[in-house]
DNA sequence: AAAAATTGTGTTAAATTTACACAATTATAG
DNA sequence: CTATAATTGTGTAAATTTAACACAATTTTT
């Protein structure tokens, strides 16, 4: 194969913020790094773009080796690239968000790889440019959820509509008036009444939704204002 | 400096689409390659980041060489990296747009890239992935500018409100309502009227409004709305 | 002076959003 | 077994915003 006669050829990296939900808080899921550099210090879960991988593969690999799960929601936000981002050598870093069902993921594989579920509140200075890169990646899970429906990555299957309005409060940080975000939901149509009820619940038990994934992809990048301007 | 034992390092390069208007369509500044790969066939402007160069700095330098323009606005869109995306040797491409005001841009410095403004309805068949690039651009142009008011940026500083509509139905590919128009851009608050009027109109003269660039920038992120749902 | 093209500003009905109130369900306490 | 507390589902009226449309004013050309 002919070569182009530049160069400068640079490791990329690729790190992950992945999202969950545990029905209360935001959480992330970082790495209590027990390897060199920075052992013992937290990090998002990144690894390194090989040579005959394509971009989008390693991110999927990536979110396997830590989730145990394929498939996930991500999302690119943006790549880092200042020359010395990364102290050990020049390194650029494709950075992406993924939201998860923090119940559906394989406990052993982050286990694997000393990641622990992290209040997002509470969050722990991170190693290089990573928090720059969760303050981002939250910005953008704002944007986007305040449009698209993507909040039900981040929960079951089957959730109830108070479920989803803790979820979008969480990720607001703000309280949402219950009447009128039950009325815009189903206003999109993207929820199918399972029959079912909540049976967790120590009081009135919530109807069972799921989404529908036919019109979830269809109307996918229609806007449908889940938050209020002022809110954001 | 220690260095990564990991040994995958790639050439990165950056790909710019560069929009403009007329009056009347949407351009975009494409280079009629003269030098290899793909000679004499048409391409995005790009160029590869240098080892002590950060990313930013190499996305200005790129954007400067075509236009002699400097502080232009451009969105980092998306990281292109399949494995076989550059068939002369393993390239990703991390991608923007760029919006710049046709009329101030360096005309040597363009055809000093053999560089030309082509409308986008005639837009040929560019090389590699550069067809996919100008498809997402200008999906991300529209998705933005829906929302926020980037579309001053392709514009002369001075500007008529009726120009402004043109460039939003340029951008949209629909006609819009007049009135309508006038009153969900006058109601942002975000122009200035200048106290002149349009001396080159044949017509009434349209009065010349400027950006309130404090408004601006203190703004920029709320949804003003622009466009309708519908209309995207 | 009239005609043609374009610009600025209203007006009204429909749709949406906001801010509330009330009735129904279910575990728990007495 | 009943009352209570907590939570869920649904409704309603006022305010705001949007959509659809009309008319008057300006300027060049005929």
């Amino acid at each position: 194969m002919n070569k182009y006669p530049h160069s400068t050829r640079i490791l990329v990296a690729l790190d992950c913020i992945v999202f969950g939900f545990d029905g209360e808080a935001l959480k992330l899921l970082l790495i209590k790094r027990n390897f060199e550099p920075e052992q013992g210090k937290w990090s998002l879960m990144g690894g390194f773009l090989e040579e005959e991988e394509d971009l989008e593969v390693a991110a999927n690999r990536i979110l396997y080796d830590l989730t145990g799960l394929k498939d996930i929601y991500f999302e690119e936000i943006k790549t880092f690239g200042k020359v010395n981002r990364d102290p050990v050598e020049r390194t650029i870093s494709i950075c992406f968000f993924a939201l998860i069902n923090i119940h559906a993921h394989n406990q052993d594989s982050a286990k694997a790889q000393n990641a622990y579920w992290i209040d997002l509140k509470n969050r722990p200075n991170l190693i290089f440019d990573h928090n720059q890169m969760v303050d981002l990646a939250l910005e953008e899970l704002r944007y986007k959820a305040a449009l698209h429906p993507i909040g039900f990555e981040l929960l079951p299957e089957k959730f109830t509509i108070p479920q989803l309005q803790k979820l979008y409060e969480a990720i607001y940080d703000s309280p949402l008036d219950r009447r009128n975000f039950s009325r815009k939901i189903l206003s999109t149509n993207l929820l199918i009444d399972t029959g079912e009820k909540n049976q967790n619940s120590t009081t009135k038990k919530a109807i069972l939704y799921q989404l529908d994934k036919e019109k979830y992809q269809s109307q996918f990048s229609a806007f449908h204002y889940f938050i209020s301007d002022s809110m954001r």
